[in-house]
DNA sequence: AGCACGCCGACT
DNA sequence: GTCGGCGTGCTC
């Protein structure tokens, strides 16, 4: 008798420690298993979580007793070895476990835990699948629960091995993991024209077209009808929906649609319209190329021969996405995929439209807030290399983790977006050098695009480690705008401003307000009032969990903590001298919106910051009503400055640009330089040069300056040489350690025990520890340290150590409750 | 990261 | 006397 064998399997499971997890692998599912199938498995005293096997092998673990996989989910793996690699190296670079990094990869229904919550399948028909006594017995209690976790459903069916069951019920389409709707992004829905059932059948067709013929006073009917005939057969003689936009579109009048249906023979009805499906009818071919985008399109083809990283340099309406739709179309051609990054927010935007009408049904939507199923589809269409689906992939920062095998290009547009960097769960990633690093691993090529570079990457493009590609000229002769000072200082001294508007800024918006036009005001900081002061003894309101002086929001009429969400009354006296002189100090969007009411009662004016947009739908709400000049002035934060034209705005308005440059950040000026010139490009139209008009005390601060003559360069060129001069990025590397902890005491006697740790080994590299700008945080005391790094230090000796440190800082038992982020690269 | 186990204060 | 606070240590 054969001896039999026994595997086990190492499975990285979610969770912040840098540890395999054996498990011993029953008999049944020898064959089966693979190196990247998941796998539901016991953890802790009473949990299961789902884990992906990295190995399968025969070596039983000595030192404890090896619990049972419980069920496996994949027979063949969802995801690729390449995938691992990259996984890893994120997990390094980063510093974080490759737990959370495949927490951050997979979509959430790709993971089963017991607090995972399911549903019956809506498209679920009783009775038309036979089930087992156990089915019937999970399925009972969601016909009564509608959600339920696994957890409860163990305890309510007593089914002890419940995730094969739960597994199969997935596959047969009777179960579905539950997921909240997404009020955010709810999906579109449109009115569509269909064709009424009985007329599916051909016969029936043809006798009621030749019904209308007969019928000579129904002939618009006819015509109607053949239109949307034409619009809707699709190859196999079937027809589907037409929207009814498209057929007004093509002159089929609301009379005639509603004398069809009055006759029975078509119906209307709302349906969704799907962000991933697009009809192969609409696709068309790019538009051709201008002079300057050619001649920028040939050179980066050329740069690509020599770089594996290029950067597209392209002002502000240089039309640098036809050249990226003509790279894309290469690339498809040849069969390769696609990947094209946007910040998060530009995902909403007209720019996913029009790679749809470019590539129908090849481009796919990769989204965080998306349906959790589609994102599965996608994940899956892109692992078996489909070459008819999703061959592009759009999406934000996490579309990096896709399982793509045939990689030949990927976009990282908006480069100099701060969202790309993950802020909070770890791992703390860059999508950018993360997409740089990922096309060195499938040797594609990656473009950099940008308007206003980060300056890292325009420095790695001018020491030859990028291609560089400028393209200055305006797409259409359209003019950049021309910008103005609102000097503050002086119009205080003269007492023209009014509140927070300088006599220049309301004069230049009436202008445009009696042409007809639009203005757009840029003020980056939201609620109303950021700072109540004392005039007595200076005191302000803060937030009793965080170090954080409290906004005023007058809406709501409540100062609001923006770092951990409390709320509290607003007081009318000085809590701390009892004085009721309490004054104002700096101004958000909602003071503004305000303030250009009162004295302007006649301008409509709306706010779009975070606190319009949350409800459902406010976001496309307000864009469209810009759009339809139903707003004179769309009062904004940051959330304005990305990637909307709108064709009527003459003016732009930046409230406080001196707010902006003096953040105590060594980034200060280069968000500056990108927040100004992009909303400054949001001003102009095809006839009208825009204007732009900055308040600020300092017009003759250097880096406004290079905004006024649209001089990235020579903007450029002065900031490197402060970086040079302080030793920050692009020549120094910084690692930032914060310690969190509730006891002051015991954190500040851990940061500096953490200080001395890396001090022995990076000496004068370590800074600190110092107290953070907010130095409480959701009732947590915090300490930062900071490690500025020369470029050319082996990044992996250098984490090695770090981790060394780590260790032997942990291993002292009063620093076990001290909670440590370390973030590499910070932004 | 969760989560169970375990040791000290304010309540029936 | 107990219920529950969150500190500590573990997860194959």
């Amino acid at each position: 008798l054969a001896e039999r064998k026994t595997y086990f399997v190492d499975v990285i499971l979610p969770v912040p420690i840098h540890r395999a997890f054996t498990y011993r692998l029953p008999q049944e599912w020898e064959n089966d298993v693979h190196v990247g199938s998941r796998v539901v498995v016991p953890f802790g005293k009473s949990k299961f979580q789902t884990g992906l096997v990295t190995k399968i092998h025969e070596q039983a673990p000595a030192e404890y007793t090896v619990k049972y996989v419980e069920c496996l989910l994949d027979e063949t793996p969802i995801v690729t070895t390449g995938q691992f690699h990259f996984w890893s190296w994120i997990a390094g670079y980063y510093m974080s476990s490759i737990g959370e990094v495949m927490n951050a990869a997979l979509p959430t229904n790709f993971k089963i835990a017991s607090e995972t919550m399911v549903a019956i399948h809506p498209d679920f028909e009783p009775g038309e699948q036979d089930m087992t006594e156990q089915e019937t017995a999970i399925f009972e209690v969601l016909v009564i629960q509608e959600k339920c976790d696994l957890k409860q459903l163990i305890e309510r069916t007593g089914i002890t091995s419940i995730h094969p069951i739960i597994k199969k019920m997935f596959q047969r389409r009777i179960l579905l993991p539950f997921e909240e709707l997404n009020d955010r992004f709810t999906p579109k829905t449109a009115t569509y024209v269909l064709l009424n059932e009985e007329l599916q059948d051909p016969e029936k067709l043809a006798e009621c077209l030749y019904n209308l013929e007969q019928n000579k006073r129904q002939a618009k009917q006819l015509e109607a009808m053949l239109q949307f005939l034409a619009l809707g057969q699709v190859e196999n003689g079937d027809f589907q929906p037409v929207p009814k936009t498209q057929l007004v579109a093509q002159g089929v009048s609301q009379a005639s649609m509603a004398s069809l249906e009055r006759n029975g023979i078509i119906h209307t009805e709302k349906l969704i319209v799907s962000r991933i499906n697009f009809d192969k009818q609409h696709v068309r071919e790019p538009e051709n190329l201008s002079e300057a985008q050619h001649k920028a399109y040939d050179e980066i083809n050329i740069c690509f021969q020599t770089f594996n990283t290029t950067l597209l340099h392209g002002v502000t309406g240089s039309g640098k996405t036809e050249i990226y739709v003509h790279l894309i179309q290469e690339q498809i051609k040849s069969g390769k995929q696609v990947l094209f990054l946007l910040p998060e927010i530009a995902l909403t935007t007209q720019l996913i439209q029009r790679l749809q009408e470019y590539f129908g049904e090849l481009v796919g939507v990769y989204h965080s807030r998306f349906n959790q199923n589609e994102r599965v589809e996608i994940w899956n269409s892109v692992l078996e290399n489909n070459p008819h689906k999703f061959r592009i992939i759009l999406g934000a920062r996490s579309s990096v983790f896709l399982p793509f095998s045939d990689l030949g290009l990927i976009i990282v547009d908006e480069e100099h977006e701060t969202s790309y960097k993950q802020h909070d769960p770890s791992p703390r990633y860059h999508a950018r050098d993360a997409a740089i690093v990922l096309g060195i691993m499938h040797k594609a090529k990656v473009l950099l695009g940008s308007a206003t570079p980060s300056l890292e990457t325009y420095f790695n493009a001018k020491n030859k480690k990028y291609g560089l590609v400028e393209l200055s000229e305006r797409y259409g002769g359209i003019r950049l705008p021309e910008i103005f000072f609102a000097d503050i200082k002086k119009e205080r001294a003269q007492q023209t401003m009014h509140s927070h508007f300088s006599s220049f800024l309301m004069e230049e918006l009436m202008k445009t307000i009696e042409e007809g036009q639009q203005a757009i005001f840029f003020q980056n900081r939201r609620g109303y009032t950021p700072l109540w002061n004392c005039e007595v003894c200076s005191w302000t309101p803060k937030c009793t969990n965080c170090d954080v002086s409290l906004t005023y929001h007058k809406h709501s009429n409540q100062l609001k903590c923006h770092y951990c969400g409390f709320v509290t009354a607003p007081i009318g006296t000085c809590a701390q001298c009892g004085s009721n002189r309490l004054r104002m100090i700096g101004f958000g969007t909602e003071k503004i919106e305000d303030e250009l009411i009162l004295q302007h009662p006649e301008l409509r004016v709306k706010r779009l910051d975070l606190d319009t947009t949350r409800a459902k739908h406010a976001y496309a709400k307000l864009l469209t009503e810009f759009e339809e000049k139903k707003i004179d002035v769309l009062i904004g934060t940051q959330m304005i400055t990305k990637g909307l034209d709108f064709e009527h705005v003459q003016l732009v308005g930046v409230l406080d640009a001196d707010m902006l440059l003096h953040r105590p950040d060594f980034r200060a000026f280069e968000r500056s330089y990108q927040l100004i010139s992009q909303v400054a490009g949001r001003a102009g139209r095809k006839h009208k040069r825009g204007k732009v008009i900055i308040q600020t005390a300092d017009p003759d601060h250097w880096v406004l300056r290079r905004v006024m003559e649209h001089d990235y360069l020579g903007f450029y060129n002065s900031e490197i040489m402060e970086r040079k001069h302080f030793l920050y990025p692009p020549f120094y590397k910084l690692i930032d350690f914060t310690l969190k902890h509730k006891d002051e005491k015991i954190l500040q006697q851990g940061s500096l025990n953490l200080t001395r740790l890396l001090k022995e080994v990076f000496h004068e590299r370590v800074m600190g520890p110092e107290k953070p700008l907010i130095s409480r945080l959701q009732q947590y005391f915090l300490m930062g340290i900071k490690l500025k790094m020369e470029k050319d230090l082996s990044d992996k000796k250098v984490k090695e150590h770090i981790r060394g440190i780590i260790d032997a800082f942990y291993s002292v038992p009063s620093h076990k409750s001290i909670r440590l982020v370390i973030n590499v690269d910070p932004y």
